[in-house]
DNA sequence: CAGTGGTCTAGACCACGCC
DNA sequence: GCGTGGTCTAGACCACTGG
């Protein structure tokens, strides 16, 4: 990092940021992986022949984007997909009561099958390409939330079909078994009545308005990995959304 | 700020927090109008006797809370309630097309009442307690996106019933008429299924999935001020939210 | 060219967690 | 008591804007 020359006019890119995909690399590349320590600012610093002050920068917008976890005392930590961050980052729909219920999954179906139009655009893959698609129930206590359908590419997910179960938390999945690191989402949210199998598996009447969740999840370098499409019932819950 | 004294065990607040709260309470009594060119860092430091490290941090915090816009060689500006600014923070609906197009809108109904016991949860206010409602429809290119009811509090809106006109962004209005700021929202959705009078006023069939958007909206101090209900077609736009 | 915010550095001290 | 991240300072230089 010594040696990196600024060039001077079009293509300047400050240390800090060039320290940090630096850092974000170890984490495609998995050398630092999610749960472990990494090394404190003063050593990444002289490790990388910068100052701390700059380290810390790095340090900084990455935890800003949920990669990092600090604590003061202790260190800097590689963010992991726990439950209670997965719940709190990427899991929105809430009981009306307001307090955040752990959701429980049962999956309804799995099957390998090829892309549609829709599904390719999604996931930037071929129209057609190979598949896996998984669909489920979630509860928020003891009645039915949502249905979803999640659809995976299976060139990233090798031996997916030799998974003899799904876990609730499938992110923790894809980290756990593929080094996959999902590290942002975009969320397209309609109105939807509910179809026969909608009513059927979430015990409401045909028709029932559902809110659908359309999600594209992604990776650390930006690529699509998953999409999803949750249809909720929301007599009982809403998607909880903060602006500023 | 030279002499402020750092209690030592349990009420700890870093100088760059309290630095902050002095500047944002210029803002809440308006010697720093929406807008305004502010002081410069090195300016600020001066007057407050803190460093320009310190300063600077106040600063970036702020303009992450969306309240300052800094611009490298011109200064830092207080951020107004512009339409651009607006339509990207609190407008979360867009075409499926993707491009972001103003919305216009067309007032159906304003009139003063007394609050629901469920308004006066929303606002804080007492049950009863005097409101203005404004029901408007809004129209995205041609075709009516949605119908909104906004609900304000009597007490915080004064001469509210002079106004001959009520301009598509109320958020300008509250900042320009009674100086108040919208700093951060809470929104809630669901699905429902359309009204009869939703029906009319949007041109869909009575029973229509509709997304129901209900907002409550605070100024600077974290004080409820706006309670909304949107109620969307989804037919055509969705609700956008982005995850990470 | 002067003035602003943006980056980078070096060093001091504080709050916190753990041994 | 030691090591960590968190705060604060002082000063240098860079990138950008506008007169």
């Amino acid at each position: 990092m010594n040696d990196a020359i600024q060039a001077k006019a079009f293509d300047f890119k400050p240390l800090y940021l060039q320290v940090k995909e630096s850092l974000v690399r170890r984490m495609i590349e998995g050398s630092w992986l999610p749960g472990q320590l990494i090394p404190s600012e003063i050593d990444l610093a002289r490790e990388l022949g910068v100052s701390q002050g700059t380290v810390r920068k790095a340090l900084d917008t990455m935890t800003a984007d949920n990669l990092l976890i600090r604590k003061q005392g202790r260190g800097t930590y590689v963010a992991a997909p726990e439950e209670s961050r997965m719940l709190f980052n990427f899991f929105r729909m809430v009981p009306d009561s307001g307090e955040r219920v752990f959701p429980a999954s049962h999956i309804v179906r799995r099957a390998r099958g090829k892309a549609t139009p829709a599904e390719a655009d999604a996931l930037a893959v071929e129209e057609g390409a190979e598949v896996w698609r998984i669909e489920r129930v979630r509860t928020l206590g003891d009645s039915p939330l949502l249905v979803e359908t999640i659809v995976l590419p299976a060139g990233r997910v090798a031996g997916f079909d030799r998974l003899t179960e799904i876990p609730n938390n499938v992110y923790r999945l894809y980290s756990d078994r593929w080094g996959i690191t999902i590290a942002s989402a975009l969320e397209r949210l309609k109105a939807v009545s509910a179809s026969a199998r909608d009513a059927e598996l979430l015990g409401c009447g045909e028709g029932t308005p559902l809110l659908e969740i359309t999600r594209v999840a992604s990776d650390l370098e930006q690529n699509a990995v998953e999409l999803r499409i949750s249809r909720c019932r929301t007599d009982a819950a809403h998607y909880r959304s903060h602006l500023k």
